[in-house]
DNA sequence: CTAGCATTTGGTCATTCGCCCAAGTCGAAT
DNA sequence: ATTCGACTTGGGCGAATGACCAAATGCTAG
């Protein structure tokens, strides 16, 4: 194999406790993660954790960051060429078919959420990922001529991600449909 | 005071214990929540806490079911006598000037949609809730004559939630505003 | 008055928790 | 070859955890 140096084998065991983190705060949820647990997923001995990280809280802060900003990165509408409203909400609502609800992704989400309630820290980061998206998809229905862009945005973004939540109770109800009707919050002024 | 048979003080045990598990899974969070801070806070003996429930995911999946019922109860519409789109929505937007997303309320609700995911036999209690809510409201749209009732409701029920949620990270943005388009949702046909 | 009962008490059990640290390993630079 | 520094190991600290139980308490029915 690859002979590492022992900065390269630290940032690769940095990058597993990490990675290990985001999975188990979906899996058991953010309070109910334990450096040992959390270093025997990575592979790695207990003691690491704390070296590596500032405190148990910091691992899972920046796990949950690093990881929701690469989804979100991916999901984000393209910031220009769309000028259809519908296709939009197409770009948007594929997240509806990529998760559905009792993912490790949406719950990872939906975990982080409430950990910000109790981490100012946390909090700040998170808010300004979700102001961040609202105002590309703001941006985008503007520009495709859609009233009230703002306010649709936050209303477009909220109706995902509690359908996301409702989603991982009851798994019967049918996308299409939802997309539909989601397709009212965004009117062609045109026609 | 009053005299009380030990069976009243049991009686009212059990429901401080329950009443102070709903503040305390929205505090601290489902995971977080120990037999010990809970005696605390109701004022009781840790010892009692297993005397009057199984164990504790026992008492707070009670507690739970028992809160949210009741918020339910007196957030559902009105089943009758509502013909108007707009009125309905009036009904469920209360919602949004009541709970403010940081408070114990909505955070019981999301924490409980959390721990459904992991406590089969809460997700099945939760999941009714949710239909038996999403039901009502699908009702008194088809009675104002809105397109696709249910999935409508679907998508109506999951925006409220969603705005909530988001709104525990970023209180900024406008009720009103949110409002006035979530009302796009509800076109009347006539007219 | 007494026996029976639900309730309450105070304590203990093994386990797990976050965090810390002295000693050890090992490649890189001198 | 030796030193340096980053990384790793294994153990251990006090505190907290869920659950359990024998003994005490006190109301109530006989």
């Amino acid at each position: 194999m690859a002979p590492e140096t022992s900065a390269e084998r630290g940032r690769h065991v940095r990058e597993r406790l990490l990675a290990a983190a985001a999975e188990l705060i979906a899996e058991r949820g953010w309070t109910a993660v334990s450096t040992r647990v959390l270093a025997e997923r990575a592979g790695v001995r207990p003691g690491l954790v704390h070296y590596h990280f500032a405190s148990l809280q910091d691992l899972l802060r920046q796990a949950a960051v690093a990881a929701m900003g690469r989804v979100v990165a991916e999901t984000s509408p393209p910031s220009e060429g769309v000028d259809d409203p519908a296709a939009v909400l197409d770009a948007l609502t594929s997240a509806l078919d990529a998760y559905e609800g009792r993912d490790p992704t949406s719950l990872l989400f939906i975990e982080t959420y409430l950990a910000s309630t109790r981490d100012p820290e946390l909090r700040e980061l998170i808010a300004a990922m979700l102001n961040d998206f609202r105002h590309g998809v703001a941006e985008v229905l503007r520009g495709s001529g859609v009233a009230e862009p703002e306010a649709t945005a936050v209303v477009l973004v909220a109706a995902l991600d509690g359908y996301l939540l409702h989603k991982a109770l009851d798994v019967s109800t049918s996308t299409a449909a939802v997309k539909t009707v989601l397709r009212r919050l965004v009117p062609t002024p045109s026609r």
